[in-house]
RNA sequence: GGGCGAUUAGCUCAGUUGGUUAGAGCACUUGCCUUACAAGCAAGGGGUCAUAGGUUCGAGUCCUAUAUCGCCCACCA
């Protein structure tokens, strides 16, 4: 039969990948390629072309691992002529990278087990034989990860001449950066697809024993076969067993999948209304206001830290009984949305201003909503437990309110005027921007030195200018009074280069005599200070620029619609032809930029509003100084940050020239000026163009939000805000602007506690940007290891307040955790399933030792939370959940888990971890929570939160449990060093029940009641003490070990005897320390009289 | 120029009012298929806590100076 032919009657049953045997005879009989099977299976699987190159490969992988007998190959000679599973071995042997790759995605091990198993169950001569041993192979199906049965050599494939190993060796080498991910799924796909070997990979495994299809018609089919009656008999016991497995033990897959824990939870807790606040409620209220993230974007790794952290401590305070208010909402981001909507609308060929004001705040509120929903669903994918009946947005109706009315307060106030100052003018938007809004970089100059002739004299000034475009809106120029080189200049005039208009000499403290020449060129319209000594002198300011920043009419022609750049190089040209360029001295200094447009930003005279600052700022740092008033930042060092910023502010530029935001409510009619929350009756009022700051508006967030200026239920319980949580980035722009609005308008500050964290840098600590393509989507992270482990890795990284350099790795190994608790809580589970109550009767003393580390870890683990010390919570937590209750009270209660007390001990403290851990991962902790048998909620997000109790300390038994601990690491310690191995026998000395350290070290077999007459060796504790005895021979190696064990001891001795002998240390010392080194000091010496021996 | 912070294992970070031999994760070495987990278990190696002084019975921790790095603010004719 044909190739062709064989494909296609194997296609007829590609689908029914469960028959093992059919498919079995099919390629048997067909002589098919696995090149080929791989390609029909991976199609019935409906993969893609670049999915079937992968599955060849995996088909190829599972391939190797059948090989046996590579051992005895010794040459790559000819890759077409040698066995595909010889190629195999060869390509591990000889190619790092697939060394790598394998090792990586851990199929040595499988290729490893495939070969231990092959050696453990021989390779059957015929079919009665092989039956025997696939019985065997099933029965020890569900404790493994894969399964390779090998029939015989006759029911191997047989290759045709043409091998496909070159073809897949390149394969294999061009696909270096297949990811472990890919791999798995695929090879789920794939596990049965080379149907001459019997792979039961473990998680099929199970999806198959739980549809009861496979495992059942095997042996079904298998009984069927055999004439054997025993066989049929066993058979049948074996189908009872998978039935009983189905039901009964497997309940969590082996391995912690975060994708199958995530699903239609959040819906559920939706659902629930678990997420909403209850104004009616006598708990205790507990509130945080979301920083309502900007709908310019969508949510990077920065938000998922800084809700994450909201989540933690919302999801604590619930557990704690408080009635918790987490309100979200989103900010309109004035000016770095109306940017997108320009640009989105300029690829459209749409100019902003012939599209009209109306039409494009439309297009505003659709840029909002889209990306609104998908900020969202984002915040329902990390699990995040907002109450969305109270979401807002910083320009609904409620803020606009709240807005107008602060702005008329504060303008009937005296708080708010309008005024001509210099601001910052950003002139691509157009609009003027706040001092916080400027961004300074670094930027290769030049400082020019200008020729200013004096008047009807030769003499001049040098007057040195890093912009000498400006030159043309000069109307002074200054130079301080107490600088005698230019005395005889002050009040005689200085023609000012190629305008040739008469200006004065002046002195104004702003000349500095130190710097550059002493004279200073003055344009009171486009610079600050210069700005300041005109008010000082009253010089005319003339603006030299439109609002684009090209040269207005207030130049020579010439010059007139040139942009500022090249204003200066016709300027630079024109002087140094007139011979007035004295000198060009290169420089680097700092340019303000836009921090939206990223465009140089030009000072400028305008008239824009102000928030006048002193009073303000006063009043905050008036409060900050009572300590029940004030803003408690954690970390507290941020509270000098806030503390500076008031100190050294001035006044607000609120007023920008945009179209998407808070309209100011002021209008106008010839010189009238009203200003009110309404527009003022009558014919010929003229609204301000302009729109408010963004900041403005979410200033107000704290209590804005709640109703306010209603005097609302919602307000009355929930403000002062109990905490803030922020980067410290924000501090300036936010922080301390929701401070003074709370403080002034509602008389008190908006959060009790403001706690601050930093950025988020790349592993070499530069920051996210998208021109270094450094950044990292938190979501393609949820994907890989699950939004619990996210949540945590973010949570638990870094002290309070700190940086983070993010590190793919942590969250990987947060997976690990994951997955070692879900493990735990498989054996945990699979062992209470009939407990009916927690009964914490007849408690042995390994189950009170555990309770008793419980409880002392929560007492640590609240007194962290409560502190906003997540990374010390998780790390308590942690240490108690891998290093004692897995690593040894899970193994501990192996030995008693017919016992009610043992199995309610691993109910209670399991229930506990979860508990403490829920807030952290909300996701796997519901799950789990869901399985147990003895709960106290129906579900985990909204059950109690442990309490500590003196109950379950039982100092007795944690002190003699902690002996035995401390013996059994003793034990092993001594029996790794010296490699000691299985003939070693064990006499206890001590007569103590020494029945735990027995199973533990597994000595059952090993123990003598007489000393033997060979080398011992003393292991012991304070209270248990044992001999080894066993054969060995010193290396060397041993002897300098010794040597230098014994050297450190005697140093140690040395250095505790002295401090002993110290009366100045013994007194004034606390006593458990000056205990804990005489006990030391013992111990030592015991241990070095036995090395010395 | 003013202010704030950092410097601890190869890497990323903890380290509480000063107190046992300075910890964790990852990486590394050795052994292990051990009935929850091999993405695991057991054992181990690895640190002059940036440097120099000081206070103290005792300093990673407090003080002073220096170096390096980072951030914020201000200035920049």
């Amino acid at each position: 039969m044909n190739q062709e032919k064989a494909i296609k009657e194997f296609k007829k049953y590609a689908n029914q990948y469960l028959d093992y045997g059919e498919m079995i005879t099919l390629k048997i009989n067909h002589s098919l390629r696995v090149k080929d099977i791989c390609k029909v299976l991976a199609e019935a699987n409906g993969l893609n072309e670049e999915e079937k190159e992968i599955a060849t490969l995996i088909g190829l992988l599972h391939d190797i691992g059948r090989f046996e007998q590579w051992k005895n190959y010794q040459t790559f000679k000819d890759l077409d002529s040698i066995d595909h599973a010889d190629l195999g071995v060869e390509i591990l042997k000889k190619n790092d990278f697939l060394r790598k790759f394998i090792s990586d995605t851990r199929y040595d091990d499988i290729i490893l087990k495939s070969i231990q198993y092959h050696n453990k169950y021989q390779i059957p001569e015929n079919l009665e034989k092989w039956e025997e041993i696939f019985i065997k192979i099933i029965r020890d199906a569900d404790k493994l990860d894969i399964l390779y049965l090998y029939t015989d050599k006759e029911i191997d494939l047989e290759l045709d001449e043409n091998a496909f190993t070159k073809d897949i060796y390149q394969k294999l080498i061009k696909h270096e950066t297949i990811n472990r991910k890919d791999i798995k799924t695929k090879t789920d796909r794939l596990s049965v697809s080379l149907g001459f070997v019997f792979d039961i990979y473990y998680k099929e495994s199970l999806k198959i024993l739980k549809e009861k299809k496979t495992l059942d018609t095997i042996v079904e089919m298998y009984q069927e076969k055999t004439k054997n009656k025993e066989l049929k008999e066993q058979l049948e016991t074996i189908k009872k067993e998978i039935n009983n497995y189905i039901e009964g033990e497997i309940m969590l897959d082996k391995k912690y999948n975060p994708e199958e824990v995530e699903k239609g939870k959040y819906e559920k807790w939706l659902k629930k209304d678990y997420f909403k606040c209850d104004e009616k409620s006598t708990k205790k209220p507990y509130c945080i206001v979301l920083p309502p993230p900007n709908v310019t974007g969508v949510l990077h790794l920065g938000h998922a830290w800084d809700v994450s952290l909201q989540d933690i401590i919302i999801r604590y305070k619930k557990m704690e009984g408080y009635d918790t208010l987490w309100l979200p909402g989103m900010d309109h981001a004035a000016i770095a949305t109306e940017a997108k909507v320009v640009k989105r609308l300029k690829d459209k060929g749409i100019d902003k201003y012939k599209y009209g004001r109306e039409k494009f705040i439309d297009a505003c509120w659709d840029w909002t909503k889209e990306h609104g929903d998908i900020i969202r669903e984002q915040w329902a994918t990390l699990g995040v437990s907002l109450d969305y009946t109270k979401e807002r947005f910083t320009l609904d109706e409620g803020l606009s309110e709240a807005v107008r009315k602060v702005f008329v307060d504060f303008y009937q106030e005296g708080l708010i005027y309008r005024g001509e100052k210099i601001i910052n003018w950003d002139p691509v938007a157009k609009t003027a921007l706040s001092n916080e809004e400027v961004i300074y970089s670094e930027e290769k100059s030049a400082f020019y030195h200008l020729k200013y002739q004096l008047e009807d004299s030769e003499e001049y000034l040098d007057v040195a200018t890093t912009r000498p475009e400006t030159l043309f809106g000069d109307t002074a120029v200054a130079v301080n009074e107490k600088d005698k080189r230019y005395k005889k200049f002050v009040g005689k005039n200085v023609i000012l280069p190629l305008v040739n208009k008469k200006i004065p000499v002046i002195t104004d403290e702003h000349a500095d005599m130190e710097k550059g020449t002493g004279c200073v060129k003055i344009t009171p319209a486009h610079d600050p200070n210069d700005f300041e000594v005109g008010n000082r002198h009253h010089l005319e300011r003339i603006v030299i620029m439109n609002d684009d920043a090209t040269m207005n009419e207030n130049v020579p022609k010439k010059y007139k619609g040139m942009t500022r750049e090249e204003c200066r190089e016709e300027c630079l040209k024109d002087l140094k032809k007139d011979g007035l360029l004295l000198e060009v001295e290169p420089l680097v200094h700092e340019v303000g930029h836009s921090e939206r447009t990223g465009v140089m930003v030009e000072p400028m005279v305008k008239k824009q509003w102000f928030v006048k600052m002193r009073p303000l700022a006063d009043k905050v740092l008036e409060t900050q100084k009572k300590k029940n008033e004030k803003v408690n930042f954690v970390p507290t060092r941020y509270e000098k940050t806030m503390n500076h910023w008031m100190e050294i502010t001035y006044d607000w530029c609120i007023s920008r020239q945009l179209w998407w935001g808070h309209r100011i409510p002021s209008w106008y009619k010839g010189d009238e000026v009203y200003v009110g929350i309404k527009a003022p009756k009558g014919d010929g009022w003229v609204q301000d163009e302009d729109v408010l700051d963004t900041w403005f508006s979410s200033a107000l967030w704290p209590f804005a939000t709640l109703g306010w200026p209603d005097n609302t239920d919602l307000l009355k319980r929930y403000y002062p805000n109990s905490c803030l949580v922020t980067g410290y980035d924000i501090i300036p722009f936010w922080v301390n602007r929701m401070t003074f609005q709370g403080e002034k308008i509602l008389g008190q500050r908006p959060f009790e506690d403001c706690l601050i964290h930093g950025l988020i840098r790349d592993k070499q600590g530069r920051k996210f940007s998208k021109s270094l393509g450094n950044g990292i989507d938190p979501f393609d992270m949820v994907k890989l290891y699950g939004a619990d482990a996210l949540r945590y890795y973010l949570a638990t990284d870094v002290a309070p307040g700190t940086d983070m350099r993010f590190d793919e790795e942590k969250i990987k190994s947060t997976w690990n955790y994951i997955n070692k608790i879900w493990n735990a809580s498989r054996f945990v589970l699979s062992n209470i399933e009939d407990l009916k109550e927690i009964n914490m009767k007849n408690l042995k003393p390994e189950d009170k030792w555990i309770l008793t580390k419980f409880e002392r870890m929560l007492h640590d683990t609240k007194k962290f939370m409560d502190k906003y010390q997540f990374n010390n919570a998780g790390a308590a937590i942690y240490d108690f959940t891998w290093n004692y209750f897995c690593d040894y009270y899970i193994e501990m209660a192996k030995y008693s888990l017919d016992l009610e007390s043992t199995k309610s001990t691993l109910c209670y403290v399991l229930t506990g971890i979860l508990k403490l851990l829920q807030p952290f991962m909300p996701y796997v902790t519901d799950e789990i929570y869901s399985m147990l048998p003895v709960k106290d909620s129906e579900d985990i997000m909204i059950s109690e939160y442990p309490k500590y109790t003196k109950k379950y300390i039982f100092e007795l038994e944690e002190k003699a449990v902690d002996d035995q601990v401390d013996f059994i690491k003793k034990f092993r310690n001594v029996k790794a060093e010296n490699n000691i191995t299985k003939e070693m026998k064990v006499m206890f000395d001590t007569t103590d029940d020494n029945d735990l350290i027995v199973k533990m070290l597994k000595l059952q077999d090993h123990i003598v009641k007489q000393p033997l007459g060979m080398k011992a060796y003393k292991v012991f504790s304070s209270r248990v003490k044992a001999q080894i005895f066993f054969e060995k021979i010193e290396t060397e190696k041993d002897k300098a070990a010794k040597e230098i064990q014994i050297k450190v001891l005697t140093e140690s001795i040395a250095r505790r005897e002295k401090l002993l002998s110290n009366d100045n240390y013994v007194n004034k010392a606390p006593k458990n320390i000056v205990d804990m080194d005489i006990k030391k000091l013992d111990e030592e010496r015991k241990k070095l009289e036995e090395l010395l021996k």
